[in-house]
DNA sequence: GTCTATATGGCGATAGAC
DNA sequence: GTCTATCGCCATATAGAC
């Protein structure tokens, strides 16, 4: 295994990044391994050498992304869970600033967009393998939200909570109508992204 | 032109109709014309003939649905619009129902599946597209609802107004956790999507 | 208006040299 | 671990018969 150097990535992150950045743009089946590896300056051959297939790429990007957005959140909803103290602002704040940090990394709000198209797909093995992925952490927040809306049923809690991914992809991922101005950097703007997605949210969960 | 009939589609809205499907299952680039045609049961041919290219194809399956759903929206909001009694309900029901209502067609919650790709899509000609059909009814419900929230700043209201969007994109493509159970209609489902999308969405426009 | 046949080119995957 | 060359297949689009 190579150390790690900060000028040079190795083959697979090379493709990795460009698989990201491609199948955000041009979706799965849009995105060839051709223009995948021209893009990542490797060799074509590269791709099934290191991953098997093009499947297993797909896997590949997601898996990164999801361990390092399933472990912050995590980390961060166990500062709060379970506390008397903690409002619904805070259990939100543990479920969305992870997923706004994500975009720290040059490829993260292209990763929301890969996301968007991947729940859009027909693909059973896919969505079992983001439900294998995601579910375990998705349930510790809906408890949690339970705990702290207690006048509603777990129904309300799941749609609510659903509704408020959805606003969260959709203001991630850069689709919507609200785009960063250039004024803004993109610090701030992930700041805005967040206050704003935050009052909102906590409202509609707390709506009687 | 043939007179329609319910017993017999025109090949062209065959077409269309099996477009509508499998470009929400596959992707744009995903589905391709011998899937389409076949599931539509007409000639490989047929679409180039009817249609001139499968770009071309793609705009129309766009240009049916939203025509419908801006038609819907705008009536539904002239009967409520500039009114003293009006509330944001009534305001968030003209958005959305006639959104939901799109599903009473057998392809309404594929085509939302379409639009969710369409977002995500790298392709300026049709994002210009989708913005020239979709902003001039966007922007008479922003000014409406910015009437009835004077406290916010315009921007606050565009954010908000696009929050909203992306939870009602989320629940009507179905892509979400929240899946309609066995035991509950499609007409009932869609029914308890709009009272939980309109009372969160409310709750989450007049946050303070 | 619908068909068959085909032109032209990109696709994922792999074999085998280095 | 990286390369070239290639296999076998499918794509969109069109020409031309009926």
């Amino acid at each position: 295994m190579p150390a790690p150097s900060a000028a040079a990535q190795s083959t697979k992150e090379r493709i990795l990044g460009a698989a990201e950045e491609l199948f955000a743009r041009h979706g799965f089946e849009g995105a060839s391994l051709r223009q995948l590896t021209s893009a990542a300056g490797v060799n074509l051959a590269a791709v099934n050498y290191h991953f098997g297939s093009k499947d297993r790429l797909v896997e590949e990007v997601f898996r990164r992304r999801l361990d390092q957005l399933n472990g912050h959140r995590s980390t961060a909803l166990a500062k709060v869970a379970g506390l008397p103290e903690t409002t619904i602002e805070d259990v939100l704040a543990a479920f969305i600033v992870p997923a706004l940090e994500l975009s720290h990394d040059a490829g993260g709000q292209l990763f929301m967009r890969v996301l968007v198209r991947a729940f859009a797909e027909d693909d059973d093995t896919l969505r079992k393998f983001l439900s294998d992925n995601y579910r375990h952490v998705m349930r510790m927040f809906t408890s949690e939200f339970a705990r702290l809306l207690p006048h509603l049923t777990k129904e309300e809690v799941y749609w609510r909570v659903d509704l408020v991914t959805g606003a969260l992809i959709h203001a991630m991922s850069g689709i919507g109508m609200i785009q960063r101005r250039s004024d803004v950097t993109e610090h701030e703007h992930r700041e805005l992204t967040a206050e704003h997605l935050i009052s909102f949210s906590a409202a509609g969960l707390m709506a009687r």
